[in-house]
DNA sequence: ATCCAGGCTCCTG
DNA sequence: CAGGAGCATGGA
């Protein structure tokens, strides 16, 4: 007998302000965002994982951006307590709705670019990549190509992983485990368009979390140097991997990959550099942002993503 | 066509 | 230890 579809509501209350309108507007347009659906530019869905269920995740905004209301709806087969636990937590942690910007705002703010930016996006925070293994896969497949490419790149993995959940009558795709991905071939891969080094990147990491070499969830309570260094040991990943995945997967609030195109980019440009800065320079610039470097990465990436005039 | 893109590895000096 | 070549692929 066919289990039957179960669906729970919930109401959070994030710490104020917040804008769930700007951060919909930013995974909308988030190259790695390519399992999350934004309907209408209020509805955010997303099918994933949790406690051992696939659930279908819903969530919309009540209240305003001083008193803000989300609600939550929870929907999958045998839910129960540890599920909705765990979609509550999820939500939580990707949208950092229980994190206080108040300090990052008053250091942010020292910066007069910096400052604009994040006017412009109140009640704004970082928007978190769905799990630390999808924020890996994602800077693997982003290193060194234009974000465009990426997304497609990320798309085509998700479609040869061929994982999916039905939950009341639509189909979800999910995220391939590490275990698909690791029996995955380099060959298949460089078929659909990644490059060699990129697909034994991305097939060897992913064994090495279904061997054990690599635990993911372990680095939850280590220091950034240890994870960091964790992270390295591995092929393919690099400093900047490894801070992108601390930053966009743990949410790590000072992770900063000071080495990125982008930040260079916009940076040389909002400092009237004339040129790109260098990796040394970003760094340089993000002292002043300390403890929150991770979270102003954020911002000067969005400024970037949205073209905004500096 | 040519340059460049949300880098990494490996090899020099 | 710093610097740089080579890499592999598609976008604009």
């Amino acid at each position: 007998m066919k289990s039957s579809i179960q669906m729970v509501q919930l109401e959070l209350s994030p710490v104020a302000p917040y804008n769930l309108s700007h951060a919909l507007a930013y995974l909308a347009s988030s190259p790695s965002a390519v399992l999350e659906k934004i309907e209408d530019k209020r509805l955010y869905r997303r099918a994933i994982v949790l406690a051992g269920q696939p659930l279908l995740l819903s969530l919309s905004s009540g209240g305003s951006i001083e008193q803000p209301r989300l609600l939550l709806k929870v929907q999958g087969h045998e839910l129960d307590e540890p599920q909705i636990a765990a979609a509550q937590s999820f939500i939580n942690q990707v949208f950092m709705l229980e994190e206080d910007p108040t300090n990052f705002y008053a250091v942010a703010r020292a910066d007069p670019v910096l400052d604009k930016i994040i006017n412009h996006f109140y009640g704004l925070r970082p928007v978190l990549i769905a799990s630390p293994y999808e924020a890996l896969l994602w800077a693997i497949i982003g290193q060194q190509v234009n974000v465009t490419f990426a997304r497609k790149m990320k798309q085509t993995l998700v479609e040869l992983g061929q994982e999916k959940v039905t939950i009341n009558g639509g189909e979800y795709q999910l995220l391939p485990r590490p275990e698909t991905v690791a029996n995955m071939t380099e060959d298949t891969l460089r078929a659909n368009q990644f490059s060699r080094q990129k697909a034994n990147y991305l097939i060897n990491v992913s064994k090495a979390i279904v061997e054990g070499q690599l635990d993911l969830e372990s680095l939850h309570g280590k220091s950034q140097e240890e994870s960091l260094t964790s992270l390295i040991i591995h092929k393919g990943v690099g400093r900047w991997t490894a801070e992108y995945v601390l930053m966009r997967g743990f949410g790590e609030k000072d992770s900063i990959p000071a080495a990125d195109i982008g930040l260079r980019t916009i940076m040389g440009r909002a400092y009237h550099l004339g040129r790109h800065a260098t990796e040394q320079e970003v760094r340089d610039f993000a002292e002043q942002w300390a403890g929150w470097r991770g979270w102003a990465t954020f911002f000067w990436w969005l400024a970037l993503q949205t073209k905004l005039e500096l």
